[in-house]
DNA sequence: GCGCCGCATGTGAACGTGCACATCGGAGTC
DNA sequence: GACTCCGATGTGCACGTTCACATGCGGCGC
C-alpha cells in the first residue's frame, strides 16, 4: 500500500484569474456569449444557435471547464446523491448488489455514497442518517436487514424515499417479496422429496428479515407435508457457527437433514459433522441457501438456493429512481430463485426415494 | 424488496417562510444574532460567549436547522469527500477494507463515494474517474490491483492525492509494501520445509498487483532453497478456474504441492484433484492466500495466508487523509501476514520431514 | 482620563450556478 | 406596414454559507 501520483494543480491554462477553477462567466467571456447561454448549453436547452453552442463547447474545452457540483446543488437543491446504509460484513450477496445499484446509479448521473452500521443499535443508525443526510441524499436504499433497523428508520421520517433491498419490513407497509419464501420452500421440498421426515432449519439471527423468510418458507414446506417440526435452531450467519450447531445437533440426532439458511453455515455445518464422524450426505444431507461461488466446489458440492443479487441490486435502484420521479426504463423481471441439486443432499438411509 | 417510509416534508415548524429549509439567517433571527455568529457556532469559533452559544444552539434545535453542505462546499471548496475506484466483484478481502474505510473516513467527516470498475478499459476507468471528479473529490483510494489501473490514472492526472489499497503500482513510485510478498514466501517455505521439492504456483492474472506480489515471493523461496521451477499457471482468482487447473494439472503428476494465489483459486483446485482422484493433502499438498472465513471449514481445512484487511483499509484512508493535510491520529502498525497451517498440506509421500 | 488591545459580534461581499424576466430581431398575419 | 409571436440571447438576483473587515465595549496601563 502507498501512494503516488502527485497533486499538480497549476496548469499552463489560457488566462486563469487568480488561480481558480474557470466558471461558466469564464467560459462566457472566452466564447464572447452570456454566462447564462453558457449555462444553457451545460443543460441541454432547445433553443440555441448550433453555431452558439459550438462556440461555448470550445471555449469549455479550451478552459477546461468542469462545473461546479456544489453551485449547480444549491441552486437545484438537488444533490443528486443516493445513500446507501450497510449493515453487512463482507457477506457475499448484498457486495454483488451494491455493485449493481451503483453501476445503475452512475448510469442515471447519481453519486452513491456509503454509510457502514458498525452495529445495530438505534444509536449507530442514527449516527449513520445523520451523516448520509447531512450529504443531502435524495434516497436511500437499506442493505441492513434486521428489522429493527427499519423501525428506528421510521421514526427518524428523514423525509426522501426509502427503499430496502430485503424482503419486508415488519412495522412499515409490507409486501412481502416471495423469493426468499419460495427458495426456502424449494429446498426444503427438495429434502421432503428425497424421503427426508425429520428436517432441522438452522436459521439466521431472530430479527433478520431474510432470516424471518426463509425460515416461514421452511415451515410452511414442512406443514403442508404434514411432518413433525423441529424447533429452528437460531445461528448468526458465520461458518463457525455452522461448525458449532453441528457439534451440537450431532448429540441429538433426532433429524436426517438439515436446512442452513445460508451457505456459510451450511459450509460450517458440513465441517462440524465431518468431524463428528457424521458423513454428509449419507448420514445427513444439507442444503444452503445463497450460491456462493464456492459452493459448487466444496465437499461436498452444496445444494443450495442461488439467488440472483446483481438483478436485485438493479431492481432495487430502479424502485428507487421510480419513487424519486427519475425514469429509468428498466424493468427486470424478478428472476426467480431456483435450487442447484449438488451432492451435499440425498436420500436419507434406507428411504425409498419419491 | 419494496418501499416504505413515505415522504413527508412539511412538518408544523414555528415559522417557515416560503416552505423552504431554514438557514442560518432564519437561526439568527431567531436567536437575535447576526447570521455571522450563527456560522461561528457552527464552526466552533473560540471567541463566543457560551450564553450566545447556547442560544442559538437552542434556536436551531427549534427549527430544526441542518447546515447546507452545498453552499458550505461552494464558499470553501472543500467538498469532505473521498473516491474509491473499485475493480473488484465482490471478493471477500476488498470488500473487508472498504468497510473500515468508510468507517475510518465517516469518524473524520468524510463522505465517501464509489465508482465500480465494469472493465479494466483506459475507457471504463477514465469514465469512472470523470464521474468522481465531478463529485469534486479531495482525495481517491484505488481498489483496483490491475498495474494498467495506475497507468491510466497517471496519465489522467487529476490533481488530488491518490492512494492505493495494493502494494505496488508499477509505473509510479513504489515502494514494494512486503507484506504479500512475505506471505507467500512463508506459504512456499511451509511447503518446502514439509518436503516438497516440485512445487507449483497457481498464480493470479497477469498484470495484477497481488498476482505479482505473491508470485515474488513464491519465486524468491523457491530459488533460495535451490528448487526447480515449474513456470507459474495464470489464473483468474475464482473456484472455477482453480477447478480447471486441477484437471489440467492432474495429468503432468510433475509436483506434489500447490501453492494458490488466493483461497477460492485453492478450493476450486482440491475439488479438481478430488475429481481426479488425487487425495489432499496425501497426494498433493495445497496452500491458499487471503484465509477467507470458509478456508478454515473447506475440506480438508485449507493451510493459507492470513492477512489483516480491516487493518489495511485502516492504514490506507490514514495515508490519504495524511496526504490530504488531516490528522487521523490512527498509527496502525501493519499487522503482518501469518500462515494458518491447517490440514491441506502434509509432507509429501515417502519424504522424510525435516 | 486617555489610548490601546482584545474579545464578542455585526456588515457586506463572494463563491458558481439556475431561474424569472427582459430584450431584440425576424418571420408570419391581416 | 403595424402587430403578434417565437426563437435566441442577456440581465439581475437568489441559493446558504464563509471570509475579510469593521465596530463597539470593557479593562488595563500610565
Amino acid at each position: 500500500m502507498n501512494v503516488h501520483i502527485g497533486v499538480e494543480r497549476s496548469r499552463v491554462m489560457p488566462e486563469l484569474d487568480g488561480g481558480r477553477q474557470p466558471s461558466i462567466r469564464d467560459v462566457a467571456r472566452l466564447a464572447g456569449v452570456s454566462h447564462q447561454t453558457v449555462s444553457r448549453v451545460l443543460n441541454d436547452h432547445p433553443s440555441i444557435r448550433p453555431e452558439t453552442k459550438q462556440r461555448v463547447i470550445d471555449a469549455m474545452g479550451e478552459l477546461k471547464y468542469r462545473p461546479n457540483r456544489a453551485a449547480r446543488t444549491l441552486v437545484t437543491s438537488r444533490s443528486r446523491t443516493i445513500g446507501v446504509l450497510l449493515a453487512t460484513r463482507g457477506e457475499y450477496g448484498p457486495t454483488s448488489s451494491i455493485a449493481a445499484i451503483e453501476d445503475a446509479a452512475r448510469e442515471q448521473g447519481y453519486w452513491v455514497t456509503t454509510a457502514n452500521l458498525p452495529a445495530t443499535t438505534p444509536e449507530a443508525i442514527a449516527e449513520a442518517v445523520a451523516h448520509l443526510r447531512e450529504q443531502d441524499i435524495e434516497g436511500l436504499i437499506v442493505i441492513a436487514p434486521q428489522v429493527r433497523t427499519f423501525d428506528v428508520l421510521a421514526e427518524l421520517a428523514l423525509g426522501v424515499p426509502v427503499v430496502s433491498l430485503q424482503s419486508a419490513a415488519g412495522a412499515l407497509r409490507t409486501e412481502i417479496a416471495d423469493d426468499q419464501v419460495t427458495g426456502a420452500r424449494l429446498a426444503t421440498e427438495h429434502l421432503i422429496s428425497l424421503g427426508h421426515r425429520e428436517i432441522v432449519h438452522l436459521a439466521g439471527p431472530r430479527d433478520w428479515i431474510e432470516a424471518e423468510s426463509r425460515m416461514r418458507g421452511f415451515l410452511d414446506a414442512v406443514n403442508d407435508a404434514d411432518l413433525m417440526t423441529h424447533p429452528p435452531f437460531l445461528g448468526d450467519w458465520t461458518a463457525d457457527f455452522g461448525y458449532y450447531a453441528a457439534r451440537e445437533l450431532a448429540r441429538r440426532r433426532d433429524f436426517t437433514a438439515v436446512f442452513a439458511a445460508n451457505d456459510l453455515m451450511a459450509i460450517g455445518l458440513m465441517h462440524g459433522f465431518r468431524d463428528m464422524g457424521l458423513d454428509v450426505p449419507r448420514a445427513v444431507s444439507i442444503v444452503g441457501f445463497d450460491d456462493i461461488p464456492v459452493a459448487r466446489h466444496v465437499w461436498p458440492p452444496l445444494t443450495t438456493v442461488h439467488q440472483d443479487f446483481r438483478g436485485a441490486g438493479r431492481r432495487t435502484i430502479a424502485l428507487l429512481l421510480a419513487e424519486m420521479g427519475v425514469d429509468t426504463g428498466y424493468a427486470d423481471a424478478p428472476v426467480a430463485a431456483h435450487l442447484e441439486v449438488r451432492a451435499s443432499s440425498a436420500p436419507p438411509i434406507g428411504a425409498q426415494v419419491g
